[in-house]
DNA sequence: AGCACGCCGACT
DNA sequence: GTCGGCGTGCTC
């Protein structure tokens, strides 16, 4: 009998031992069926052990190896211990969590593997001339079958209908399945010839051997993707398999056909929370089979097991969907990092407007920064940038006269424009004009916003709505008026002032029901709309070849913010939107609305200097102590109650102080959402100029606080926060 | 996290 | 006399 060390999915730190009778075949990295409390649960053989710490007779035997699938090769097992050491975080809810929900489920999975296809005796036997002629896609494929048997993939290259007509072929019993035949070249549509830059950017990843973090510094426009092709094109023709890790799912169905066009007949799955559970087990089996060559992912995929892994690759890695909010709350784009430098290949780290953690280190020397800084695509040149004056120009609807005659330009002229207001409903809050009332959330710290088509009052944070009241409800008075200015309002009234335009909002309210976001993406493409009133969602996604003009209003809310990342955040955004602006023939125009019209954030925007503006924030942050030059970590704690909140943390506050480590330890203070749906929320933050201090003293901190820890409160530790 | 056990209040 | 509230403690 030996003992087996197994990870559950349990909020506990430990591993569980198990016996393992001598006929029971077992690997470590299989999925395990153990007996658990009064249940069976699933698990995953973590490692063997010598001895137990328990009893013997409290010890019971394992269940069931469930060997329908491969084991997670060690180096995934290495990823998971890791992870749960930094992120201080379970090691069973690590593992578990990092299983796609199918694998997570004790009912067995079967792997499809892709079968090529080839001719039978009867095709081949086949005179072709005996088909009809219109039956093209069928000969097209018994053609290229005659040469050699082809993967699915590679039948698909043939055809978009390929699938069908091949169900045909099979049907008639001319084509059958067979074992795969290993491949070792593919087919690479290499449209575009790589600027200088772009070429230099390839030959420095390629030429290194082994572990390598890269920065890759691309203005809007100048070709990262490109870059990634030819990395993923050298990397295929070497036969590894390439991560590419993107941020949200909006954009990964077309970046799948993107890459689907560049690498026809390459095996290319996607791994994002979009797809259906069956499609998510078999794309991730087939990265674990290394059949998948390229794996483009969201956050999640980067747990992916990839036995050929040769190159990584971060888009958007300053990108704040990297960083997980709840769970296990990691960053996907330091996971990549550890992992890369684990199995020794390179990762690339794309942005126009790098992390100020990833800026720093190119600049330390960790990371080897390559720039692009010419435009690879029409315009030429950057879109310009104005800044207008709030204080000092007259509003209407929040709303100036140089960007309503802008727009009306571009009406004129048939050409699109954007306007960018990071705030949904119509206005985000409603005030009785006689005493100052104003629309609160009786659940959360938040105000509630006015939605005028239903003529509701909704909370963004808990989602409670109620009607618009009729009048004040502290003073009866009937006069309530909206303060400030969202999407819905702009919409309407952009819609009376340019009665003619064809006005598209999109928003999460706008874009709520599945597909729609689509289809809008469609209409804006068509030409369908002349003007696009948008939030952050609008910010990212595929470029409108028709849009001259992106209006930001009032973002001045980032400028002086509590949140020391709002200023970088609000860069990088702007740098995005604006972008988005400009044609083939024509560049451009950006136009700012705010109160604050020098600060050095527009300044730098005006000239498309981030490495300035970079500079003027590392600055501030070094002066600061702040991140990239400090490394923290942040306990959150929420209640119904909030004095068992306050007394958890400040217990948890004077542990840490036990622990007599250099960590800097701050006050007990409320989130920055002090309660949501009522629960009330606060925080405590410490930190340390150096990760590794950092870490030792939350390797004795965090048993303390599982010690503390009382059933009514929730808690979490965020390592690296990215949000307060 | 589940899921037990366990000890005090209002019900047939 | 029981049903059930959620406080405490354990899971290999």
């Amino acid at each position: 009998m030996s003992i087996i060390r197994v990870a559950l999915d349990v909020p506990l730190s430990t591993l569980f031992d198990y016996f393992v009778s001598e006929a029971m075949q077992i690997e470590i990295g299989q999925r395990v069926l153990v007996p658990f409390g009064r249940k069976q649960v699933l698990g995953i053989a973590m490692e063997w052990a010598e001895s137990s710490d328990l009893a013997a007779g409290r010890i019971k035997p394992l269940a069931q190896v469930l060997d329908d699938v491969p084991p997670l090769p060690q180096d995934m097992l290495t990823l998971l211990r890791f992870c749960s050491d930094y992120y201080h975080f379970p090691l069973g809810m690590t593992a578990l969590s990092a299983l796609p929900a199918r694998l997570r489920a004790l009912e067995p999975v079967k792997f499809k593997q892709a079968l090529d296809y080839a001719l039978s005796a009867a095709g081949k036997a086949l005179d072709v001339a005996t088909l009809p002629k219109r039956r093209v896609v069928q000969l097209r494929i018994l053609q290229a079958l005659r040469e050699a048997p082809l993967s699915g993939a590679q039948l698909r290259s043939l055809s978009p209908s390929a699938p069908a007509a091949l169900k045909g072929l099979m049907e008639a019993g001319w084509v059958e399945a067979c074992a795969p035949v290993p491949r070792i070249t593919h087919t690479f549509n290499d449209a575009h010839a790589l600027t200088a830059e772009q070429r230099r950017a390839v030959d420095a990843v390629t030429a290194q051997n082994g572990y390598g973090c890269f920065l890759l510094h691309g203005i809007t426009g100048s070709g990262k993707t490109e870059v990634y092709v030819h990395l993923m094109h050298e990397m295929l023709q070497r036969q590894g398999q390439v991560l590419l890790l993107v941020p949200e799912i909006n954009l990964t169905p077309q970046l799948e056909n993107y890459f689907r066009s560049r690498f026809p007949d390459v095996d290319l799955v996607s791994l994002h929370s979009g797809l259906a559970d069956g499609e998510r087990a078999q794309n991730w089996l087939k990265a674990q089979s290394g059949e998948a060559r390229i794996v483009l992912g969201t956050r999640l995929s980067v747990f992916t097991p990839l036995p050929k892994l040769g190159l990584i690759l971060v888009d958007e890695e300053h990108d704040p969907s990297f960083k997980q909010q709840d769970g296990l709350r990691y960053s996907a784009r330091d996971v990549a990092i550890f992992r890369a430098n684990q199995r020794g290949v390179s990762i690339v780290l794309g942005s126009a407007t790098p992390s100020l953690e990833s800026w720093h280190n190119a600049q330390s020397g960790r990371y080897c920064l390559l720039k692009l800084t010419q435009r690879a695509v029409q315009p030429a040149t950057l879109p310009v940038v104005r800044c207008m004056d709030v204080t000092k120009l007259p509003l209407q609807e929040g709303l100036s006269e140089p960007l309503l005659t802008a727009i009306e330009a571009r009406l004129q002229r048939k050409e699109q424009s954007l306007i960018f207001i990071n705030r949904r409903g119509y206005s985000p809050v409603l005030m009785c004009s006689a005493c100052g009332w104003l629309s609160e959330c009786k659940h959360c710290a938040g105000k509630l916003v006015l939605h005028m088509k239903d003529r509701s009052l909704r909370c963004h944070h808990c989602g409670h709505q109620q009607r618009v009241p009729p009048a004040c409800p502290t003073c009866g008075d009937v006069d309530l008026k909206p303060v400030g200015i969202g999407t819905q309002r702009l919409e309407e009234t952009l819609q009376s002032r340019f009665p003619e335009a064809r006005i598209l909002r999109v928003d999460r309210d706008s874009t709520r029901n599945k597909g729609t976001w689509n289809a809008m993406r469609k209409q804006i493409h068509d030409g369908e709309a002349d003007i696009l009133i948008g939030t952050q969602m609008l910010a990212k996604g595929h470029d409108f070849p028709n849009l001259t003009l992106v209006g930001v209003i009032s973002p001045d809310g980032a400028l002086y913010s509590s949140d020391f990342r709002a200023s970088e955040k609000l860069f990088a955004q702007l740098t995005q939107v604006g972008g988005r602006a400009g044609r083939a023939d024509k560049a451009g125009e950006v136009i700012v609305q705010s109160a604050f019209p020098n600060h050095p954030l527009f300044q730098a925007l005006r000239a498309h200097d981030y490495e300035s503006w970079a500079k003027t924030l590392l600055a501030e942050r070094t002066l600061a102590g702040l991140p990239p030059f400090a490394f923290q970590a942040l306990l959150s704690a929420e209640s119904k109650d909030e004095q068992l909140v306050l007394k958890f943390l400040h217990q948890a506050r004077h542990c840490a102080e036990q622990v007599g480590s250099e960590v800097e330890i701050y006050g007990v203070v409320p989130a920055a959402m002090p309660k949501r749906a009522n629960h009330h929320r606060a925080q405590l933050l410490v930190q340390s100029d150096a990760r590794k201090t950092l870490q030792l003293f939350l390797r004795i901190w965090k048993p303390e606080l599982d010690t503390l820890s009382s059933q009514k409160i929730r808690w979490s530790l965020d390592i690296d926060p990215m949000e307060y």
